[in-house]
DNA sequence: TTCATTTTTTAACATTTGTAAAATTTTAAG
DNA sequence: CTTAAAATTTTACAAATGTTAAAAAATGAA
């Protein structure tokens, strides 16, 4: 999912039956299907999970930690999204179409997580009506979300993206650095910090 | 779907076939079971197609006409979809949540429609795996176009932003308002102005 | 065509945001 | 604890965009 940290953000971690139930309710033989095919994978704080210009095989369920998706630009790293616990992490293209995509993921801390072939997943699509609707809403999921942010660039002020951000996500603060946050919200760090130093 | 254009957008009009099949390939029975629910419907240009405020019960499919999306805010209101032959016009949290949601669909020209009831729809997502591989395919599809809005407005300048627009879509100046086109790129309609003036 | 309405552009000024560089604070390693 | 590196804030100035109002152009109905 791209960015949740919502509901249960401060847990210390998710099992995969947590996260597979965020969606989308699943028979336990789908769920069964899942787990068949995850792996445990842990990797530090700073790994590049997935990178833009490679078409990646897995797909990633985060049980424990933080991390980012980022563009790289003609002007530095734009990062756009942050995942935490129960979110998925995956590059959109590699995922939807199996070309590459636009984003690396890294990761912001050590973190925990359930790996899964893609390939292997669709095919689960195309057999187990109940995972082709649970794939379904969890991309419904990431669109309202996005666009719900597109809407807010189109027409809210830089200070009170800010605000939202931090209003729906307290803990974003302790976890991730400034300049990551300013990039999110689309303005630079010194604007930033003109936010912050005003609101105090 | 949000923001296409691309492929057909030139056709005069586009039939419920060949919307279908832009997303995802179907297997007859199951087209048959979408034409089956689907109602030619036409309204005039400004008619408000959805609204925002209702939990509304239908999708369209846009056999012929330009449609946008806008969403009500304290400062006007925001466009930020536009749809033509091939998309599809829905009010998100209606579709996707059977709540109210936040954008209003307007059609810009007279449109003939596909009409849709989304109860039904799902109720065939529940019941046919190659429509619910549809439904995520169409959703994924607008995943891709519209994050990849949100990270050009992170970091590209309004310029740019027009400049691709019009290069990716460029009967849309000839059949959409430049002040929806402005709120579209999140800018004024005076700095849009100024940025076409500036071109010449 | 003519006239009223709507859309688009232009002008003037205010505000926001960006850039570059320096100062300060925080972090992390030894 | 000390020190070097990294992150954040501050400053000064430049560039981009917003707001308001007026002018010009385009549109559509009679």
């Amino acid at each position: 999912m791209r960015f949740t940290l919502g509901d249960k953000a401060h847990e210390p971690f998710m099992t995969l039956d947590d996260i597979l139930d965020r969606f989308y309710p699943l028979p336990d033989a789908s769920k069964q299907a899942i787990r068949d095919l995850v792996k445990d994978v842990r990797y530090p704080k700073g790994h590049i999970l997935l990178t833009a210009d490679k078409v990646e095989r897995y797909i990633y369920f985060i049980s424990k930690g933080m991390v980012r998706a980022y563009a790289d630009t003609p002007n530095g790293q734009v990062t756009f999204w942050f995942g935490a616990e129960g979110d998925v992490a995956l590059t959109m293209n590699s995922y939807i179409a199996g070309q590459t995509s636009y984003e690396d993921i890294e990761l912001l801390e050590d973190c925990n997580l359930y790996r899964i072939d893609i390939k292997k997943l669709k095919q689960l699509y195309q057999q187990d009506i109940h995972l082709a609707n649970w794939g379904r809403k969890f991309t419904e999921r990431e669109l309202v979300r996005t666009e719900e942010r597109l809407i807010a660039m189109q027409f809210k002020t830089a200070e009170e993206r800010y605000t939202d951000l931090i209003n729906k996500n307290p803990d974003l603060l302790l976890r991730v650095q400034l300049g990551h946050i300013a990039s999110y919200l689309g303005i630079s760090q010194v604007s930033l910090s003109r936010i912050r130093a005003a609101r105090r």
